[in-house]
RNA sequence: CGGAGCGUAGCGCAGCCUGGUAGCGCACCUGCUUCGGGAGCAGGGGGUCGGAGGUUCGAAUCCUCUCGCUCCGACCA
């Protein structure tokens, strides 16, 4: 993409309304614009992020085999009190009335519609184990939305349900989902730590969330600093192997993790003393097993081998697609800006050419945009009639983990050179050795 | 929802107390110079001062109502 073509409204003084880093850094770098509290727009570079994180989101649901649908952002309220849930959700729930006074509501959550779409359809314990998953716009209108996209009213979710025949199977799901979910987040470049939590409003027995660690996160941790070396890295997880499923899971949740909610002093006191810590995370995602709660309720059954009907097994899982790009930010700036991680970044590479206009100058530049083309990658390519500073402040801001600077001096070498962003260091190299460079890093990614 | 604020050019702000031709910086446009870390000079465009009512010869400024937004707290993905 051409800068000079492209829509990215950068700014150079910080929007009074921003208080903490991911807000301020996502409305200069031209990400997103505020519509009305708490509701965003999301700009050219911000959507390309929120578009890698859906990516990678669906890429480990469909690893983990689990089933996309789309479900609609407005329901009947109907559904919600076959649950009970339409007088107990409080008025986080948007409530809607269509031109026939008919009640209807904005999503807030989906386990009434999707425990409708199974009753409809399942009717067998042969059709299970079932897990099926979206992506999907939610609203819940809190009180004081604040943080930008980290605590919006409307945000973007990745919700999923499974459907068990047995207790045992619904906590292989559970676990599958954990595993699923590290996967997820380590390629996003975050270290999401599972803790176990509080069930609030979905109900429920068991639940672990995902925290970010971050000072401007929004709940009190306590964990073994061990846990956060723990990584899945390359590993393979058959996600059928239950015993490898669980295996993990015990790995990831055996040290001490817990937020304020269900923290134990006495428990955390056993934590020697060197590896105990007390921080801030940022919450990114929610497992939950829940058994029959809305089965029973809404007569979501199956036919048993026994020939039994029997009320499904069920458990909901989400991530909180739109408030990573949030938490990403959290954990990974510096003063001048983003630093994205390269499994999300907005685009792979940016070029800066210091001389527009120069022919020598601007034909490296394109002769590396296409070259960069070629092998998949597209740049960013900063053509406009600027001065080198104000390039280079644009690229800091906006992140790109990689930067190529094309300049006459470094032509009359046969060079350009290369950047990282995270480290601030260059190397110079021919255009050729660059783009092998670029494309060895974004191999794996 | 309790408390505290703010709405004046795209963004950040001054002007309001003490009513009298709407300003500054950045951004934008034109020209010249400059050109490897947010350039300099000169010129220029852009505002129903959030909205409605009222007081007054006269309201951004005073009064009433209203809408929107922000911050602290409680609550929450």
């Amino acid at each position: 993409m051409r800068l000079s073509r492209y829509f990215l409204p950068v700014l150079k003084e910080d929007p009074k309304e921003a208080q903490i880093v991911s807000h301020r850094y996502m409305l200069r770098a031209g990400m997103i614009k505020q519509q009305s509290a708490g509701i965003y727009s999301w700009l050219p570079l911000g959507l390309r992020v929120l578009n890698r994180i859906q990516q990678i989101v669906n890429e480990e649901q469909i690893r983990a085999g689990h089933v996309p649908v789309l479900m609609p952002t407005l329901q009947s309220a109907d559904l919600w009190r076959e649950s009970g849930r339409y007088d107990a959700y409080g008025p986080e729930m948007l409530r809607i009335k269509d031109r026939h006074d008919r009640e209807m509501l904005y999503g807030p959550t989906n386990e009434e519609m999707i425990t409708d779409m199974f009753r409809a359809h399942v009717s067998s314990y042969k059709s299970l184990p079932l897990t099926l998953y979206q992506i999907q716009w939610k609203f819940r209108d809190e009180m004081r939305p604040r943080f930008g996209v980290m605590r919006g009213r409307e945000f973007l979710m990745k919700d999923g349900y499974n459907f068990d025949l047995t207790k045992e199977d619904a906590l292989h799901a559970y676990n599958r989902h954990m595993v699923s979910y590290l996967r997820t987040y380590e390629r996003m470049g975050l270290t999401a730590i599972p803790m176990r939590a509080d069930s609030g409003p979905i109900g429920g027995e068991d639940t672990h969330e995902f925290l970010v660690l971050a000072q401007t996160g929004e709940s009190e941790v306590f964990y073994d600093a061990r846990v956060t070396e723990l990584k899945l890295g390359d590993r393979s997880v058959d996600y059928d192997n239950r015993e490898e499923v669980k295996a993990v899971c015990d790995e990831f949740t055996t040290l001490y993790a817990r937020t304020d909610e269900t923290h134990d002093e006495g428990i955390f006191a056993e934590v020697p003393e060197e590896h105990r810590r007390v921080a801030r995370g940022i919450e990114v995602g929610q497992i939950f097993y829940f058994g029959t709660k809305y089965s029973e309720a809404m007569g979501a059954t199956v036919v048993s081998p026994e020939g039994k009907q029997i009320p499904v097994e069920m458990g909901s899982h989400g991530i909180g697609v739109s408030r990573l790009i949030g938490a990403i930010i959290e954990a990974s700036h510096d003063d001048k800006g983003i630093i994205w991680p390269e499994g999300v970044t907005p685009f792979p590479v940016g070029i800066v050419n210091l001389k527009q206009g120069d022919a020598a100058t601007d034909a490296a530049c394109d002769a590396l945009y296409k070259g960069l083309a070629a092998k998949g990658l597209e740049a960013l390519y900063d053509d406009r009639d600027e001065r080198a500073g104000a390039k280079f402040a644009t690229m800091d801001l906006i992140g790109l983990p990689w930067r190529i600077t094309v300049g006459p001096r470094g032509l009359a070498n046969g060079v350009v050179e290369v950047t990282s962003r995270r480290t601030g260091l260059s190397e110079e190299m021919s255009a050729e050795a660059a783009i092998a460079k670029i494309a060895a890093i974004y191999e794996n990614i």
